[in-house]
RNA sequence: GGGCGUUUAGCUCAGUUGGCUAGAGCACCGCCCUUACAAGGCGGGGGUCACUGGUUCGAGUCCAGUAACGCCCACCA
């Protein structure tokens, strides 16, 4: 074994043999109760990040516990085809050629993207592979594979036969750059300076002008009416009258509806049907006219006269422009408001009339809030339960039709003869009235709605598969909580409208990872970390712990290359400890296959005692799904008391005496092999490395059995052990006395009678000193004291330090040693403490203060003594 | 306009039924190349737990309010 630990080789080596050994598959525990986890499918188009990193070893470790438990664990791994994204990304590389997809046209051009998915589809699943993730990839699936569309297009079916789909002309947000409908959650509004105009429309009878404002002024070109509030009395004359539309010179009427607001500008607003959602249910209310002024590439349509063809922004300036030279501009205002980005391109959204496919939401959203209310469906945190139901319950249907050639088909037919729209599983030949003329609707389905049925769909619906049956539902999803609505959401909706079942119990919800300031990672900022350039430099394992470590419960995840580097030396330290076990203390006859020393000595009882209750501490967390709390225990275990106390415990025993010898190694070995069982989850590559130098070589830790131990009794000398050999330390160190000088130790006075042999002779080789049994100096004068757990200890300063030397630091401890007292005294002093607090904190808190003050009055003694 | 989160050591953060003298990593200071690891060991300094009030025998922890920062949702055009 190397020195310092290699990532990068025993990363590549070791991902092969899991996968070929089947390892990943659920079949390897045949009798297993089934675990199961679906991935949330990243894009085709995509290349992992940070936040995947995260994600998958969150699953991973789930996962990877499982099936140490013995588990039929699966894992099913998965990419999403990502309508807009993969089709905006090859559509990028066709005009790097001076092409369109139009160019190609609709077959060609989804062949290209196909094409194109082959060559670099697989970036994904090479680099899930360098994380290491256990992912069962003889179960791959992708949402454009031939099962998961059947599924699509049976739910699609099923739906509208249920009256839950249906197309029909509604205002929907148009991305006029990647030309298709969106839904609601695909825009991100953001804050816009903005301009509020108020523009005069002047009453067709003569009698003055009305005065609406607007923060678009082109969409005049729209209007079809003013309308007020019914009760505002500033404008009860005007209701019933008509206004001449500035510009275009068209006669419209004012009208009267409830849902103007009186103090918004005047009181009095324009109304455009066919680009404003609330014009468009005023003007549904009053049966106007629905005008289209902009078209799909955000143009001035025919409708607006003089300015056909021009970009509606250029429009804004201009009927601008125009209505202050007709003097009919009031006045124009700041007026800051948020607008409509595209999520994928950033183009700001234009609300659109347009005939599209919609899912009726309303009847599936009840089932989905009950699962959550019941218990059938948990979030972990909790309180994202709230805006889970939030969102719900004000739903408005679901825009799924996209105007994009990459994606599932919509399964419509359209009859020109008769009219007739078919919906069915299997495409059509002709109409029912005869007509084989028939017509496919043009149009793809959202992505997301293919998502939606992702935990059911893998598995091989609507197909009775023995996966379906046997792992779903699945047991919990991991994912983060941008994608809550997205996806969280509809699956639920999907999953119990289709199979009866929420497709999990659990929700783990992680936060997003940032940058060490806080700050979203963003490759535009410049302060995105690149997940596979950190494995290769700190390897898999270390952006692991790194990151586990980080994501507490519900909270953003900082990531620094510190940390990573810090979880680096983690492994580092793991490595040669293992290799100083393994090489120096020889130990190899460790029972790889399970099993505890019988016979355990003093030492060696502590340290297992304290394995045992480090892993059931570690199952309890990550029961609990507090990961991050898992580790950190499991971190602060193996380094400070596995390979720092004991460790060092065990170096002290020798030769001469093998048969404590003997049993001491095999302790360690054993207690060695549960610590890389234990972290073997988070640190899947290093653990299975060292593992295979513990052992003989045969078997693997991915399928070791997870450790469960019987109980042991810690020696109550490990207390004093430990704390009178802390205090030497202190000691040599302040004084700065070099472990060479050997300090003599007189123990005189112990809680239980003698101590052992064995505590010291670890006093010894911990801290160089050597330490005897003995009566209280007399006289005491020259000698300094030390005290830990009811030891005490003397040591002559006589040619190690001046007397005076030593003064200050018995100060230091009288001081914080009467703080304490103070402390305690005030609670127990106080009446109501003893009569109202359990009776068991109350006598805690009395041991404690006697146990401080006997060491307080030893202390003054001693300072007194100290002459 | 609603809703949520955060505020603890110089930095990043733990601290889940309220109860030993509030912890870790990094950074800092001192000593130590002791039979693994100097990417290490030992020891040390450093905190009025944002502020105000309340509940309680007892509050970092529960409640109310304030402030700062951040996030999400929202058809006042």
């Amino acid at each position: 074994m190397n020195q310092t630990y290699q990532p990068e080789e025993v990363e590549a080596r070791w991902y092969p043999v899991w996968e070929e050994s089947g390892s990943f598959r659920p079949e390897v525990n045949p009798d297993g109760e089934p675990y199961s986890i679906v991935i949330p499918p990243p894009n085709v188009t995509g290349v992992l990040h940070t936040g995947h990193a995260l994600d998958h070893a969150m699953q991973d470790i789930l996962i990877r516990r499982k099936r140490m438990q013995g588990y039929a664990a699966l894992w099913l791994p998965g990419t999403d085809h990502a309508g807009i994204a993969t089709q905006n990304v090859v559509e990028r590389e066709l005009r790097k050629e001076g092409m369109t997809r139009h160019d190609l046209g609709r077959e060609q051009f989804v062949e290209q993207v196909w094409a194109w998915k082959a060559k670099s589809g697989n970036t994904i699943s090479t680099q899930m592979r360098k994380l290491g993730d256990s992912t069962d990839w003889s179960r791959e699936r992708f949402t454009f594979d031939e099962g998961l569309s059947a599924a699509v297009r049976r739910v699609f079916v099923t739906l509208y036969d249920e009256g839950l789909m249906y197309r029909a002309n509604r205002i929907i947000n148009w991305c006029p750059r990647c030309h298709t409908a969106l839904s609601e959650i695909e825009v991100e509004h953001e804050d816009d300076p903005g301009e509020l105009t108020y523009i005069k429309y002047p009453f067709t009878d003569g009698s003055g002008h009305v005065t609406v404002a607007t923060t678009r002024p082109e969409t005049m070109l729209g209007d079809t009416a003013v309308a007020v509030h019914p009760d505002d009395e500033r404008y009860t004359d005007a209701i019933g009258k008509t206004v001449l539309l500035p510009i275009l010179n068209r006669e419209i009427p004012v009208v009267a509806d409830d849902a103007v607001e009186h103090e918004f500008g005047t009181g009095a607003v324009k109304v455009t049907p066919a680009h404003d959602p609330l014009d468009f249910d005023i003007g549904q209310r009053h049966d106007l006219e629905q005008i289209i002024a902009i078209d799909t590439e955000a143009r001035i349509t025919e409708a607006g006269g003089p300015y056909v063809g021009m970009d509606r922004f250029e429009a804004r300036e201009a009927v601008r422009s125009k209505l202050r030279e007709l003097e009919l501009i009031e006045k124009v205002e700041e007026h800051p408001h948020s607008v409509g980005h595209c999520s994928r391109c950033h183009t700001v959204i234009e609300p659109l009339l347009s005939l599209q496919w919609f899912v009726k939401v309303q009847p599936l959203v009840g089932p989905a809030i009950e699962a959550v209310k019941n218990g059938d469906t948990t979030f972990h945190p909790r309180r994202w339960e709230n805006s889970y139901f939030h969102w719900m319950e004000n739903l408005k249907d679901w825009t799924v039709s996209r105007q994009l050639w990459w994606g599932h088909r919509i399964p419509a037919w359209y009859c020109d003869a008769c009219g007739e729209t078919i919906v069915s599983m299997d495409d059509p030949t002709e109409c029912t009235c005869g007509s084989a003329e028939l017509r496919r609707d043009e149009d793809v389905l959202d992505t997301w709605f293919s998502s939606a049925l992702w935990p059911f769909s893998t598995l091989g619906w609507p197909d009775e598969t023995d996966d379906l049956a046997r792992f779903y539902p699945t047991n919990v999803l991991v994912t983060g909580f941008d994608i809550i609505f997205f996806w969280v959401a509809r699956m639920m909706k999907m999953g119990i409208h289709f199979t009866g079942e929420a497709p999990f119990p659990h929700i783990l919800i992680h936060g997003m990872v940032r940058d060490i300031e806080g700050k979203k990672m963003s490759k535009s900022a410049g302060n995105a970390l690149d997940p596979l350039e950190l494995v290769d430099e700190y390897g898999a394992d270390s952006l692991r712990l790194a990151l586990i470590q980080a994501a507490a419960p519900g909270h953003d995840i900082p990531l620094s290359i510190d940390s990573v580097d810090a979880a680096r030396r983690f492994g580092n330290k793991l490595w040669n400890a293992v290799r100083f076990v393994v090489e120096f203390m020889d130990v190899t006859d460790v029972p790889m296959d399970g099993g505890y020393p019988d016979h355990p000595g003093p030492e060696d009882a502590w340290i297992l005692s304290r394995l045992g209750s480090v892993a059931s501490e570690v199952d309890r967390l990550l029961d609990e799904y507090r990961l991050s709390g898992a580790f950190a225990v499991l971190y602060n275990f193996a380094w400070s008391e596995v390979f720092d106390w004991y460790l060092e415990m065990a170096k002290s025993i020798s030769d001469a005496d093998s048969g404590r010898q003997k049993v001491m190694r095999q302790t360690l070995g054993v207690v060695t092999r549960d610590v890389l069982k234990l972290f073997h989850p988070v640190m899947p590559f290093i653990t299975e490395e060292l593992w295979s130098h513990l052992g003989d070589g045969s078997g693997l830790i991915i399928t070791a059995p997870w450790p469960s131990l019987p109980t042991y009794d810690a020696p109550g000398e490990m207390a004093s052990l430990q704390g009178v050999a802390s205090e030497i330390r202190q000691f040599r160190s302040q004084h700065q006395i070099g472990r060479k000088i050997e300090i003599p130790v007189v123990v005189t006075t112990t809680p239980d009678g003698a101590l052992p042999v064995w505590w010291y002779s670890q006093i010894a080789s911990l801290t160089g000193a050597s330490p005897k049994p003995g009566q209280r100096p007399d006289p005491v004068a020259g000698y300094t004291r030390v005290f830990a757990a009811g030891v005490e200890a003397y040591i002559p300063l006589a040619g190690l330090i001046d007397v005076d030397a030593e003064r200050p630091r018995i100060e230091k401890a009288i001081a914080e040693l009467e703080a304490g007292i103070a402390k305690s005294k005030g609670k127990l002093d106080n009446a109501n403490f003893r009569d109202r607090a359990p009776a068991d904190v109350v006598e805690r808190e009395e041991r404690r203060l006697a146990e401080i003050e006997e060491q307080l009055a030893n202390q003054r003694d001693h300072l007194a003594e100290l002459g």
